[in-house]
DNA sequence: TTTTTTACCCTAGTTGATCTAGGGAAGTTA
DNA sequence: TAACTTCCCTAGATCAACTAGGGTAAAAAA
């Protein structure tokens, strides 16, 4: 039985959208993620190491080697051009998607 | 290369939704959610019927084989009570992932 | 100084909803 | 009678997300 933290389809949304506004390391997107939107969406680390590879294969984010706040070696990720536009064209996916299902929850009767 | 039509999850939810209002034979759901969105949403067959099994064998719906408006034999379908109240937490589910989603989008800078 | 905790990265295998790509039957229209 | 529409069904593929681990190194606690 697996509880759905997310609606699929989301995470890379998500993950670019936070990359916008600054390069970020993984763990750090998932805490962002989890702190903006008050605790209600939750990254597993599952989820999110292999989101960041196909976004990174897909040539959307690039990554680079450092050091985190806490001392740590972490991965920084930051959009490439490519991902600044995958993230206009996915935000109006969203738009349009969630715009959709609400007609139909307002109008079905 | 698959296009996406739907966030996953939530067909059950369209479905539900849509059938409060009247029961209804599966080509007519499907043909309702896509009135409905304008155009935005598109339900398979090859989705929409294994999901109208997977609901009924979790109770939320129920079946009744009649004749259609246009004299075809179909299969009707209507809420059970768990069908109404799974309803109400899944619209519940979509309020609040949605507005997450749009928090992290509005707020990540 | 040793132990425990925290921060960070990674992956193999499973699940499960959706899509693809068909097939079939029965009524309607040409 | 042929073509089209309406309606139902299904096997197999895809792929995102989850489960359930594992690992390293710094920091904090004991």
């Amino acid at each position: 039985m697996s509880k759905i933290e997310l609606l699929q389809g989301t995470l890379d949304l998500l993950v670019l959208r936070v990359l916008q506004s600054a390069p970020m390391h993984g763990f750090g997107i998932a805490l962002k993620i989890h702190l903006l939107s008050a605790d209600a969406l939750r990254i597993e680390e599952g989820s999110l190491y292999p989101a960041l590879y196909r976004m990174e294969r897909k040539g959307w984010i690039e990554a680079e080697w450092g050091v985190s706040e806490n001392n740590r070696r972490a991965k920084f990720y930051q959009l490439t051009r490519k991902g600044r536009k995958q993230l206009v064209t996915e935000t109006a996916t969203w738009q349009r998607l969630t715009a959709a299902v609400g007609d139909v929850l307002a109008k079905a009767d």
